[in-house]
DNA sequence: TCTATTGTTGCATATTTTGCAATAATGATT
DNA sequence: AATCATTATTGCAAAATATGCAACAATAGA
């Protein structure tokens, strides 16, 4: 039994409060954590938690014993990250959340050109749009997008993506032309389920402000909005590295381009309660980089309308 | 491979500077000492020992793991044994260096019965009169007679004994009974190899004076020595817990009464660069109350001679 | 040059670990 | 109250891993 994979185990159980949980998290079998929490126990020499089968609860020797391990764990993962700090190439395992839209269309190519050029590097990527507790989750790295960051996130921004109101020609032909943003409330817009769905925010006079929106259609999608406005079904207003293809092949025009919209940040996050892996470190540099400081999906912005 | 178990071997290894005694001190073969090694380097990515048959040395990054690997293994060391700190079973391996005369004839009672009440409890004992060093032995404990403490000892005194003066009574009538310690220059007296060996110590009005011994004999056993005495080959000064069956007998006479020598001091030393496991605390306390502060062995002292 | 010892490797054998399926226990739901 | 779904645990066979031994190559000392 691998003492410290064991102790890692154990932790998890702890902070998920569940076996199956783990289990399902590091691609394991149950009954190996059963029996790697059980051998920890006996190695002690004292039960570590209490399980009922539906709930655990850590002893008080339990409980002790997880903050040693914690700390154990992570001199451990500073020990072994402190030697191939530079130079070496970077290895081991990263376990990303990463949202859908961005992640697919943007970051899936520089996942792929990194990973060719770091043989030894595996990725687990779970694409989900909710905010996963790092934690919780076991994961090395999140990626998001927001205007702000939550307090008590560790990030590093990494990029920035404009947001652009598109409709397709055929929607502005039958409806016209909104000249203001107060002008949405008059129009057909797709709401974004995971935000504030009823209003938009524009920047003027260097000031956030807030306009109600018409519309019938919401998703937590930005990828359907954008599939619904390329039909004509209404006006969407997304980052540009959704929009950027359509706006390209002229299959949605920019509006409003006089109103310009909050900058979203692209963040790279880090779970608070651990070293951060040379690995991890590489990568987010990495993906910084081929961002750019203006970043492609930007351009969008300059191109002349017809 | 237990990562814990490789950082183990690697401290030790570095520590002695070898594959071979590593191998020998943990009782397994060479091959899972290379190979223990050999697995952490492939998982850190990085040569630790840069190995030439015959010598070893660090490199720069086996430097720093060493440091961060007795970090980790001395926090582990205490996260374990905090546990079951009290009231709990000691269990586990304990590793001592002795010294064969008080080991043998007054320390293996003990541990016999303390083992018999600590089932879970191992022993692994190397006689040696020699001060092995603790740290490149890898001892869990030593017991050592002294009069002082070496300096930077880390240790628990849990006895102590007097010495005594003594020759049978066959030599006693052939040459005599020396009256005062400037006396034993006539005698025949034998030196003890690993103490000062031409002269003995008294205490005199409160001061530790040294007289020189006449003598042929010398040897690095005390027992030897007593058997010498026995024999009537001539005078002996030996602790009491060496010479008390023969006086009891009264195989052998005490001389000198009234010259108190230096009281030996019976010391449990620990390794300094480590957390003192329970299992070790357990056995010490044991120890220290079943010799007690009167030791059984001094009582030789208040035998009336016939 | 020879020798003794060291660290490494191939190989057959033990040992351990794994996942799957079955079991028993328990909280939630109907 | 009874059923249900899910949980942690265990038996078992297969797979993976570690072990010791012996042979080997390298090296410092005689």
């Amino acid at each position: 039994m691998d003492r410290l994979d064991s102790m890692q185990l154990f932790v998890r159980v702890a902070e998920l409060g569940s076996f199956a949980a783990v289990a399902q998290q590091m691609h394991v079998a149950r009954s190996v954590v059963t029996r790697q929490v059980a051998g920890l126990e006996a190695h002690l020499g004292t039960k570590l938690l209490a399980r009922s089968t539906r709930r655990l609860s850590l002893t008080s020797a339990g409980a002790t014993y997880l903050e040693k391990c914690r700390e154990i764990l992570s001199l451990v993962d500073a020990a072994e990250g402190g030697l191939t700090e530079d130079s070496q190439a970077p290895r081991g395992h990263l376990r990303i959340t990463l949202p859908f839209s961005f992640g697919i269309r943007q970051l899936m190519p520089m996942f792929g050109d990194f990973m060719k050029a770091n043989p030894e590097i595996s990725i687990e990527l779970e694409f989900s749009d909710r905010r996963s507790n790092l934690i919780e989750g076991g994961f090395d790295l999140a990626i998001r997008i927001a205007d702000r960051l939550d307090p008590g996130d560790v990030a590093r921004k990494i990029g920035s993506s404009q947001s652009v109101v598109v409709a397709a020609p055929a929607y502005l032909k039958l409806h016209g032309r909104p000249k203001h943003p107060r002008d949405l409330i008059q129009h057909e817009c797709f709401g974004y389920l995971l935000a504030a769905r009823s209003s938009w925010s524009f920047v003027i006079d260097g000031e956030t402000q807030w306009f109600p929106i018409g519309g019938k259609l919401d998703a937590n999608s930005g990828d359907a909005l954008l599939a619904a406005a390329i039909q004509g079904l209404g006006i969407t207003k997304a980052p540009t590295f959704i929009a950027e293809e359509a706006v390209r092949e002229r299959k949605l025009e920019i509006l409003l381009r006089k109103f310009p919209t909050p900058e979203l940040g692209i963040y790279a996050i880090f779970p608070s309660n651990r070293y951060v892996p040379h690995r991890v470190r590489v990568l987010v540099e990495y993906l910084a980089q081929r961002i750019g400081s203006q970043p492609r999906w930007d351009a969008i912005l300059k191109l002349r309308a017809e």
